[in-house]
DNA sequence: AAGGTTTTAATTGTATACAATTTTAGGTGA
DNA sequence: TCACCTAAAATTGTATACAATTAAAACCTT
């Protein structure tokens, strides 16, 4: 992998996981410093990043994690409402026993990092769920498209989401799989559309404060 | 409008217009040379393009207008294929006089285009149509992502495509606007449907030569 | 002390320089 | 003539320098 790419993956990651919550400021001097490369490949992440709605880019002002706005939010969720449930026939004709034993290994780590309490993992594990789920279908387009939805839906419960919407009540991630198991695409279907209405109704609207981030400290390894 | 943003659009037209076809390459010197800026600003608008699928960028090779495959191709059309029938619904609530009236406009330039041949506007005018329908609807992530599934469709028919796909054959559109006229969402939710099918089915699969471009002469504008 | 103005510092925007890599051209021997 | 190797040219990768802009601080003035 490209060192790019790692620069790359790891503010997502921070990101992601909310290290950089929502709204705070990501100056090139910092970041270069942190990761010992010159602003240059900075602003190439960072300019990624902004294409990718995870930072927004002000001319002169630099940049900062997206604060999605609520009508985004819920643009991100009803995106996915109306993508995901449509890949699960794709899903379902491609399922086998190992499929299912990929991803029940998957909901395994899900519980894993619930239990341990590390929201990051959690959330991780989640989004690669659906996303590697997508990839099932056979269409790399949109399994990109629900790649960077997923994530921008972790940015959303970040600024919005509670405790519970966080896991994804990851027990029901393994009701899919049970159905995909048994052959009952539709009500795989039906499941996969309800399981994202919960989570987008799930969603509170209201918004937190700034922080100081010590970016030596967050990027040392 | 930013002066990048400038360079990135003239580069995308050239790109979808199929003037840059598909496998030319894009040496960031000459591009330098043709929009009067260093190759910093050139690179920033190539790794934007890169993203959207509009180029590749080989490490050390540098970009080229992408060639895409006929798998990417098809998962392009079927992407629409699944999205756009299903704003639709949205269109119709949002559907008034005002926007019959903009939408047939529209296709009057479709149309002008198509009959002076100039198959460069004609593509253009047909994304816009797609894109500003899916407006529309109300949700701007799956707009955007209409929109570059529009452009992308555009470079995929510059690759695959016959005389009859580029213009998406005129007189079709305005069948669709008939239909909002006439509050009938089932059908015209059909009708798209079976509209980006036979464009999808228009394709046909065998690639093209190279051939020289003088960038100076293609941006002296 | 509050408000506003000027000065200073911090940050981003853009171009350029040099290193690393790839491509092309040229040459040598079989 | 062809393959192969070497040298030159072209091209990209990365860092740095300086200009432009913005944010912050200091300094009046009332």
């Amino acid at each position: 992998m490209s060192n790019d790419e790692k620069i790359y993956q790891k503010i997502l990651k921070a990101i992601v996981e909310h290290q950089l919550p929502p709204g705070a400021r990501l100056p090139e001097d910092r970041l270069s410093e942190a990761f010992g490369v010159s602003r240059t490949g900075i602003r190439k992440v960072l300019q990624r990043l902004a294409l990718e709605h995870f930072v927004v880019i002000a001319r002169n002002k630099g940049a900062q994690v997206n604060h999605p706005s609520e009508d985004e939010a819920l643009e991100v969720l009803d995106s996915r409402i109306l993508i995901e449930p449509q890949l699960i026939a794709g899903v379902q004709r491609s399922w086998n026993p190992e499929q299912s034993e990929r991803f029940r290994d998957l909901v395994d780590e899900e519980r894993q990092a619930e239990q341990a309490g590390d929201m990051a993992s959690s959330i991780q594990a989640t989004a690669r769920f659906h996303y590697e789920l997508a990839q099932l279908a056979g269409n790399n387009v949109l399994a990109s498209f629900v790649e960077q939805l997923c994530y921008r839906s972790s940015l959303v419960i970040a600024a919005y989401g509670t405790r519970s919407s966080v896991s994804c009540d990851c027990g029901d991630h393994s009701q899919l799989l049970d159905l995909l198991d048994d052959g009952q695409p539709k009500k795989a279907q039906a499941w996969m559309k309800h399981h994202l209405q919960v989570i987008k109704a799930s969603l509170i609207l209201e918004s937190q404060e700034e922080q100081h981030i010590d970016f030596q400290r967050l990027f040392k390894d």
